[in-house]
DNA sequence: GTCAATTAGTTTGCGCACGAAACAAACGTC
DNA sequence: GACGTTTGTTTCGTGCGCAAACTAATTGAC
């Protein structure tokens, strides 16, 4: 028997993608209760972590580009969740400040994180393990842009 | 000093999507040269393996489901890379075949998986670790369905 | 001080992802 | 052998992801 030349349950990027896809789409319904997608979810959390930041911030936070996340901004802001405020300093520039509505969310949303560490039944070593293998991949790749 | 309630570089879910989100941005110039996508170089790989299948067996090697697929394979077949064609056994389903084309980018393209698993640096066991991990993940999901 | 270069953010265009619904061929069953 | 069900695929709608092009404000080199 010949090992195929692709062999896709040892491909790395494939792994990822696929894995990445699996989970996103997992909880997409407990999101849909509170009208949220898994990257606005993100910007969310990083908001929670860290309130009335740039769009350039941002971007470094959750690892998107300001193309992607001004539309996702713009659907947050719009659901009520946010602000896009121009800001006095430098006027290119705006800041994402949560509003009310979107910092009591944190709360009620909070059993959807814990659900979605704990439903993949990862013991702590395993996380970390997947985690810092991932951080030392994307540092390699960001790297490599300079 | 507070651990944030949302530490990203823990978060198993982010990890793997914004490295798989890297890992696809990365090799997107080689591909560009090919004319493919990530995903369309996904179902090239899995036609090469094996060629002739029905887009169910596809869905089943990507992990991708159908109403992706449909419009990947339409690209593909308007490339020149694979044809699609109506079963001969079964006239609801579509046989993926490869043309000659399809079956000559295999070669030239053979570096590009190369260079995809290279560049990260992982060594064979980190390799082995990320993924086993991640079809960890895949089967346990997939298996909550039922 | 002026203006070219840079920077922050938006827009455009294309290709995914995928749930839901539509559709058509095949099957089961009575 | 008509008819409801199942199966394989496509269509539709929404929301990313990101390259490239664009706008407008700021910086900096002279």
């Amino acid at each position: 028997m010949v090992k195929p030349l692709y062999d896709f349950s040892e491909m790395v990027c494939f792994s990822l993608y696929s894995t990445s896809n699996a989970m996103i789409r997992e909880y997409r319904p407990q999101l849909d209760e509170f009208d949220l997608t898994y990257p606005q979810f993100l910007v969310m959390m990083s908001l929670w972590n860290k309130d009335g930041v740039l769009i350039k911030e941002l971007t470094e936070q959750v690892l998107l580009d300001a193309a992607t996340l001004t539309p996702i901004l713009k659907r947050l802001e719009t659901k009520g969740f946010i602000q896009r405020i121009k800001s006095s300093v430098d006027e290119r520039a705006k800041v994402i400040k949560l509003t009310k509505a979107g910092s009591s969310l944190r709360d009620k949303t909070s059993h959807i994180f814990k659900n979605m560490e704990c439903r993949i039944q990862l013991t702590k070593t395993e996380q970390k393990e997947i985690t810092a293998i991932c951080n030392k991949i994307l540092s390699r790749l960001r790297c490599e842009k300079f």
